[in-house]
DNA sequence: CGAGTTTGACCGGCGC
DNA sequence: GCGCCGGTCAAACTCG
């Protein structure tokens, strides 16, 4: 019933836009002599080559976190299988951390509307024909990805490149956040699907489980339009406020991962589940970052060269689109 | 009017 | 077997 009163379009922010806007379509423009136009002309040469070298490393670097996560998959297994599993997550008590009321009685029992919804998934009668995607059971690409966004952020969105559609949304346990599914625009030929929420501690966190691989290009597609670019996602410093007119989602990977988490003492619940060793994070973030970097950086050296960074982005239609 | 979001119901896995 | 809980569905709703 509420109205969406608080969404306030605050996240506007708009990054290659235009999509059919082509200023220069050759990389001959001849215009007027100017000795940087040569040189921007070398740098866009050399843009595409390494735009070239970054696809291709970002591929491998996909295979073989694929391969990290199917290995690392079966070594929790075995560890889960083989410890004694009284590692549980903290006890349903807790001492002053805003808990969520556990047993909030749940409003409103069914009662008496007993429609019994129509919901076979299989009208015809003859289900399961094998056709439900593929198998591998054993398979389980997921990838987790931090993302920090602004504390103001209250819709769980994810600049990835990709357009998502939300399809449920859940809330936790432990968690005190809700928590957004999302699946491909492109489904079904596309079947990829997403998680996030909010980090429980840290509410500028956003943790993004993707569920896939994409079997297509993002909307954003290679080719991008000399434009600005509102996030620098530089895997290392903090995205400097681009325009400042407006506090815009400066979307950052996490990169160093020394959290800073402080053990609540006296809880006395068995962690257990911390011990991940640190490399395995430190490929996650080489993942993600690899992943945003893709077409941040592009966007962002394409600025720069075309010398354009940045000026009044009024745009604003394609508020989730990237 | 169509596409996308919201939101409660439903379903299956898992632990007790 | 029952209930909890995460994930998904789909009707209702909203927006352009
Ligand atoms: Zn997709």
């Amino acid at each position: 019933m509420e109205p969406s009163a608080w969404i306030d379009s605050s996240l506007s922010l708009a990054l290659n836009l235009n999509p059919h806007y082509h200023p220069h379509p050759h990389p001959h423009p001849a215009p007027p002599p100017k000795p940087q136009i040569k040189e921007a002309e070398e740098l866009a040469e050399e843009l595409s080559r390494v735009i070239g070298e970054n696809r291709k490393l970002t591929e491998m670097l996909a295979a073989m976190y694929e391969s990290y996560t199917a290995l690392q998959t079966q070594f929790e297994d075995l560890m889960r299988r083989t410890s004694a599993g009284s590692a549980k997550r903290k006890s349903p008590e807790s001492g002053g951390d805003g808990v969520q009321t556990d047993q909030s009685s749940s409003s409103s029992d069914d009662e008496s509307n007993v429609f019994k919804k129509p919901r076979e998934s299989c009208s015809g009668g003859n289900c399961g024909g094998g056709a439900v995607a593929a198998g591998l059971m054993s398979r389980k690409p997921s990838s987790r990805v931090l993302v920090r966004i602004d504390k103001s952020d209250t819709s769980l969105i994810v600049k990835d490149g990709y357009q998502w559609r939300k399809y449920g949304q859940k809330v936790t346990r432990d968690n005190p956040s809700p928590r957004a599914y999302f699946k491909c625009s492109f489904a079904p030929s596309c079947q990829v699907k997403k998680k996030v929420q909010r980090s429980a501690e840290d509410q500028t966190m956003l943790v993004a489980t993707y569920d896939g691989e994409h079997n297509h290009l993002p909307p954003s597609e290679t080719e991008l339009p000399p434009h600005r670019s509102p996030v620098t996602t530089t895997n290392s410093v903090a995205s400097s406020a681009i325009g400042s007119s407006k506090p815009t989602v400066t979307l950052d990977l996490i990169q160093p991962v020394e959290e800073a988490r402080l053990d609540r003492a006296g809880s006395g619940a068995a962690e257990g589940q911390d011990s991940r060793p640190v490399f395995q994070r430190f490929i996650v973030e080489q993942m993600a970052s690899s992943l945003t970097n893709d077409p941040g950086f592009k966007a962002a050296v394409a600025a720069v060269i075309s010398g354009r960074m940045m000026d009044g982005n009024k745009g604003g239609m394609l508020g989730k689109w990237l």
